[in-house]
DNA sequence: ACATCTATATGCGCCCCTCATATATTGGCA
DNA sequence: TGCCAATATATGAGGGGCGCATATAGATGT
């Protein structure tokens, strides 16, 4: 999207959904009880979640879903490395999920409808000569 | 999404597309120049862009694309009301709404990926009765 | 002894976005 | 004539999301 991206414009020069870990952390410990550093690595397995596997946002955000109550943990200190902090869904973490399922539903939906009148008018577009800009 | 939006936790609280305003504009200018108090209200009659109609937004918005060379403008003082700053579409913006689109695209399938997952999910989990929580 | 992997955590800074505010022009109405 | 609303553009303050760097520490391998 930037202009000139080698030249450090700042933005993000993508289509990203804002807060859009934290849905898919609470999808993955909805099949599986998980400690970060394995949510980590399975953030970065998923096409299109890849830039979603910071560490640092990681931390923050399953510190902030436990400060709301909407996953819980404890401490494991039983594996093979470094203690780990296991983190698995609360009822409320089950309720957040279906809320953002829903949420992300309307998204792709108007992303649909935008794409659909986009595509109308590339149509358009390729069907006679483009003027000069 | 907030656990307690009454409180005013300061988060967004729902699913939408960073930046997603640039392409909304760039479509609407793709298919007719315009300024930017209609933009404001055409996006406001869109559904799932009302709330990308707020003016401190859309003219900054506006500016740092003009800045980019993705528009173009022009002063229009032959209208009824106040002057206004006619935006049109440039090569570059053409093609930067390609891009969009084509991030879009992405996007959307991801989430529908994302989508497909959840519901198998949640399928299994309604065939059976929920643990507490 | 030392590097590497595993694992968690904090700090800095930019940018997007929300909300509030300022200003000028035009038109309607009493 | 005076006043308010609608039209139209623009700036300022503040917060949160996010990317990137950095710190710490236990376990493992050579």
């Amino acid at each position: 999207m930037c202009p000139e991206p080698k030249q450090g414009c700042g933005c993000r020069c993508g289509c990203e959904v804002r807060g859009f870990i934290q849905p898919r952390l609470l999808l993955l410990l909805a099949k599986k009880a998980s400690h970060g550093y394995e949510l980590m690595e399975a953030l970065r397995a998923i096409p299109g979640a890849e830039n979603l596997s910071d560490p640092g946002m990681l931390y923050r955000t399953l510190r902030q879903l436990e400060e709301a109550e909407v996953v819980r943990s404890a401490w494991d200190t039983g594996g093979h490395g470094p203690a780990r902090r296991i983190y698995e869904l609360t009822q409320i973490g089950r309720e957040h999920l279906d809320t953002w399922a829903a949420e992300i539903r309307k998204t792709r939906t108007h992303l649909g409808e935008f794409l659909a009148e986009y595509e109308s008018i590339a149509e358009h577009r390729s069907a006679k000569p483009r003027k000069r800009g």
